[in-house]
DNA sequence: ATGGTATTTGACCAATCGGTCAAAAGAAGG
DNA sequence: CCTTCTTTTGACCGATTGGTCAAATACCAT
């Protein structure tokens, strides 16, 4: 009984072998996305997690190696998605119709995912101290990508002049309002449900500004 | 010496009655902010605070009785100053320019008070514990009236048709994103100050939406 | 200088923090 | 049944948390 580690300790980085582990590692992640984005990352604690998560704390530290590898994993597994319907602007399409499908699978990713939009506004607004490195790299470069499709389609007149850079923070700032700042936007529009409204709002919005 | 309380105990809800208070409660409401914008109210500590202000942690609990008085005064203050740019559009004036004002107005707080804007994003992106029944009054309210406003320009066709109280929304997102996502914005564009393309875009964006 | 007030501080406290560990309890295959 | 591996837990650790208190110090009018 000399080593400590256990033989098939599967925490950290590698994959969940057992059905147990993967159904855990899910609960756990599921409850540190709800604390996470409710307190931010230095706000939440272990016990929170643990207790949300319906495992005692040194069990959840089973599956986990720290605070920090959860909160990592799921800004990981975040980023990814994130920035897909970004990815997936064509270049080659209707330029209106491109920027409003990504405009609409934005929203509803607010509308669907509005605890990992502020999982991210909690990292970002805190400083990003964690992925500011991605910030600067892939990110910068998506946004670059873009921006220069944007400003070809302006160039060809194809919509409206207009900072290709920032119509991409404007699309953004607009559709994760509604997640980010929910109990806001509930709070001033009553408990209805604001994501039609804002849908509609948001197409005429776009079509507005970008018409040639 | 039975009493416990100072005769002269000017914390809590009292004003400060010498200059060291005056100048020491600054100090630390300006480290306050600091921290707290930086971290959101659990993951603050009075240690960090003090720090900052260069004053131990007891001396700091001579001038606030406790962690949620600084944080509450700080929204307090903040609450008042942060909506007068809406209050002070007026009705009678000429929309497009009541508006662009006020989109104008809503930057440069962006711009000056980028740690404000986050203190206050951190409580609403956090569920606005503290200040939910303030949003659901006061702000409604005002957020009701000037959506009023902004609905009779609108049937005066003065403005185009526009879902009112999303278009302030809209203004609320477009310009808090340049300081409470500053992080990712400057990661993007660089180091430089975007502040002057913004407002540009802002200008354009909202004449573009808003013309007849 | 002196006395009273305002300010500052070191020492301290109970509670909670992230994390460890050895041992107990399940699960699975033979 | 027994063995082996996986999972769970209670007890515990040092560090940090928000906060207290009595004593020390600075300030100021007389």
């Amino acid at each position: 009984m000399a080593g400590r580690a256990a033989k098939s300790q599967t925490s950290g980085t590698g994959k969940p072998r057992t059905r147990i582990q993967k159904r855990n590692r899910e609960m756990i992640l599921r409850a540190a996305l709800q604390v996470f984005s409710q307190h931010g990352f230095r706000g939440a604690t272990l016990d929170q997690i643990a207790n949300e998560a319906g495992l005692s704390k040194p069990n959840l530290l089973y599956y986990f190696p720290s605070k920090d590898a959860i909160h990592h994993e799921l800004l990981q597994g975040l980023l990814d998605t994130w920035l897909d319907p970004l990815r997936a602007m064509n270049p080659d399409g209707e330029p209106l119709d491109e920027i409003l499908a990504y405009v609409r699978r934005k929203l509803e990713l607010a509308r669907d995912f509005p605890r990992e939009s502020r999982l991210f506004a909690n990292e970002i607004v805190q400083g990003a101290p964690r992925i500011l490195p991605y910030l600067e790299t892939d990110l910068r470069t998506l946004v670059a990508d873009t921006s220069g499709h944007i400003a070809r389609w302006i160039d060809e007149g194809r919509i409206a002049q207009v900072d290709p850079t920032h119509l991409i923070f404007s699309i953004w700032a607009l559709t994760q309002h509604y997640a980010d700042f929910e109990v806001q936007v509930t709070a001033v529009l009553g408990k209805d449900d604001p994501y039609e409204t804002a849908a509609t709002h948001l197409e005429t919005l776009f079509r507005r500004m970008l018409a040639v």
